[in-house]
Order: structure tokens, then sequence, then C-alpha cells
DNA sequence: ATTATCTATAGATCTATAGATAATGC
DNA sequence: ATTATCTATAGATCTATAGATAATGC
């Protein structure tokens, strides 16, 4: 008995599943049942691929965190002016969770409820939080001081521009559960609709706005 | 044998622990073994005072629900100039998620989790957040005809002003969870921070500001 | 007699492993 | 001989209840 030639291989399948219900329901309501279910294989094979669930978990944690911290790479892709540079940013940011809505509130919840899980990744978490903050310090500081921008904390603008992304994906969704009836398209205007808003909101906050 | 005078009854002793630990953990990682030890009474007192462990939630999560609908509606609080009272009911909000700050992440996991134990609650929600929403939307209205604010979807606007509050009394924690070096203090700093920037970035929103 | 408490246990469910069995690669 | 799979089962843990026992209020 070979593999399992469809979904690529029983290890595969596997992981499929546990990535896609570990995102849904994060690590303790997830169990180790329903992965197998899901992936169409025996209970006993997890334990012969992966070893244990925290292994299994760890590799799909592992995948969507780099993926997280991914997203806030392009924010600092530098050269073009200050504004256009920041808001590429919030807007690259913004369409790559677009791509990953599931992302923010599984990390958050893995975050809040098994930061053990975390641990071995604090190191690169720090680092990119400290290297992005670092950034727009340096830049924020020299645009406030030719007087371009108003005066403003670096690190409530970054939990500013930061908050307003994730809290889009979390929210919104999770407000869908509760209401049903509103419809997905509805929501679906919302969440879009979030973007140009943020962007906005966070453009008056650096320049002010004319009332337009 | 009575009661158990010190903690006021065990009936009391139950529900204070219960409270505590689905505040912290949720319904499903909050176990009934664990609020039994917290309360210092045998297991089987749970259910020869609440039956289930579902009834005992649904008396907490009826306390909390009702406190954060009320946190909403001192927005309303009308008569004073339109920013004044739009400003006091953001404020007022945020005061009262300080004295609560765990009740955003506690209503936020009940939904997305176990959204069916927040059937009997729904109408009650969907008026309240009806209500606030069919105010602003009358006032944002007028306030943009005289052209005193700037153009703005009111949803937008209430989606601005709610995930900003409740995300700071989110994320705030959470990161101190991972990096538990950051102190108290800091994070405290952070999160009392976030008040006036709120405001201000609210205020941009609206009106623009001149650099200060 | 009623109310409150404890002990013991049922029945689900969850993670994990041991050991038998079948398929594949030499 | 190795690799993959299945069956069966161990041992924890969780919610819930039955039934005995003690305290309290008449």
């Amino acid at each position: 008995m070979k593999n399992n030639e469809e979904n690529g291989g029983t290890e595969q399948a596997i992981m499929a599943a546990a990535e896609e219900l570990f995102l849904e329901k994060g690590y303790n309501r997830a169990t180790t049942t329903m992965i197998a279910a899901k992936a169409g294989v025996t209970h006993a094979m997890l334990h012969y691929y992966f070893r244990s669930k925290e292994q299994i978990f760890t590799k799909v944690l592992d995948k969507n965190l780099e993926e997280l911290l991914a997203s806030f790479r392009p924010v600092m892709k530098s050269g073009a002016p200050f504004w256009e540079t920041l808001e590429s940013g919030i807007s690259t940011h913004f369409d790559y969770l677009m791509k990953h809505p599931e992302l923010p509130n599984f990390i958050f919840e893995t975050a809040r409820y098994n930061p053990e899980l975390m641990e071995a990744y604090k190191p690169r978490i720090r680092e990119t939080l400290q290297r992005i903050l670092d950034f727009h310090i340096d830049v924020l500081q020299k645009e406030m001081e030719s007087g371009n921008i108003s005066r403003t904390d670096p690190v409530q603008l970054m939990l500013d521009i930061v908050t307003l992304n994730l809290s889009a994906f979390m929210f919104i969704p999770t407000v869908g559960k509760v209401f049903p009836e509103i419809g997905e398209d509805r929501l679906e205007q919302m969440l879009s609709g979030r973007k140009a808003e943020i962007i906005t909101l966070i453009k008056s906050r650096l320049y002010g706005n004319s009332h337009e």
C-alpha cells in the first residue's frame, strides 16, 4: 500500500487538513481526530508521520508565521517620497492579508492561548518588529522636523496602522458568524471598504485634510 | 453543612471562579474541573447549583455582554455640539473598557467560536448596534451637509472607532503574553496612550488638522 | 423533610503507542 | 528489509449523574 496518490500523498493530505483546521479553530479546538477524518486517513497516521500534535502544529505555525512576518516587509521598500512609501506599505500589507484573511486571527489566537508554542519564533518576530519600528522612527522623525507632518509617537502610529489592518480581518468575519443574515456580499464590501478608509484615516492623521 | 460562609456562599464562589476562568480562557478551554478547583468546591457542586457547564457560562456571558452593550450607550447622550458629543462618546467607551479590559476578547472569542451560545442575545445586540448606527448616520449626515466635516461612510467611521478601541485591549495584552519582558508598565503606557491617539485620529479624519 | 455536600463512577473524547499486516524496493 | 497502513487499546481528562451522608429548619 503506497502513499495515497490523489492528494499528493498521505503526509501532504494530513498537513493540508491540519492547516485548515488549525487556522479555523486554533490549537486546542482542532483535535487530531478531526484532522485525521478530514485528511481521510487513519488516526494513527498522524503520529506515524509527525509523532505528535504539537509537531504538526509547529509546521503549520512555521509556515504561516513566516507569511505574516513577510507581510510587513514590503512596507519598507524605500526610495520614493515619504507618504507614497507609507501608503503603498499599508496598501500592500492590507492586500497581503486579503489573500490570507485567517492569518491575523490564527496568530493572535496562538499568541494569546499557546504562547509557549511560539517560543522558538520570538527572536525572529522581535527582530522583524524592531526593524520596522526603527525604520519608521527615523523617517517619521525627519518628516516631523521639516514640518511636513503632524507630531506623532511612532509606536502609536504603527499601532494605528497594524491594529486597523489586522482588526478588519478579525472583526468583520466574526460579526458574520453571529449575524449570517448580513450576507457574504455585504461583509466583503465592508472589508474591502476598509482599505481606502484606513489609508484616508492615516493620511489625515499625518497631513490633515481640507474637508476635501 | 451550610453554604460556605467566606466567599458569600458556594454558589457565589462558583460564579466568581467561573467568570474569572471563562473571561481568561473562553468557553472551551475553561473546564468545569478547573472552575471547581478555583472555587474550592467539589466538582459535583457545579452541577448541583447550575446543572450544566453551558448554564454557568450563560450566566457569565449574560452579565458581561450586558456590560459591553452598556459601554456603547453613553456615546449617545446628546445635546452638546457634534464633536464634543462624539469625543466624549469615544472617551467614555474607552474608559469603560479600561475598567473591563478582558471584555472585548471574551465577547470576540465567544462570537467567533461559540456563536450558538449567543443566539439568545442576538436581538438585543442587533438592536443596540442599529440604534447607535442610526443615531450617528443622522448626525453625520447633517454635519457633512453643512460642510463641517469630511465626507465619510458612517459604517466605516463606526468601524474605525470600535475596532480601534476594542483592538487596543485585545492586542496589547497579547503582545505582553509573547514578550513578558516588555513589562507591565510599558504595556500600561502604550494602552493608555491609545486613548489620546485614537481621539486625535478620528478628529483629524473628520476635521483635518493643521499640522498643529 | 429539605438542603447541601461528598464519593464513586459512567460514558465521551482526546492524544499516543504497540503490534499485526500488507505493500514496495532490493 | 523497509515503508506504510490498520486495529486495538492505554491512560488522561472532561462533563454529568446517582446515591450515600451530613447539616439545617421545622
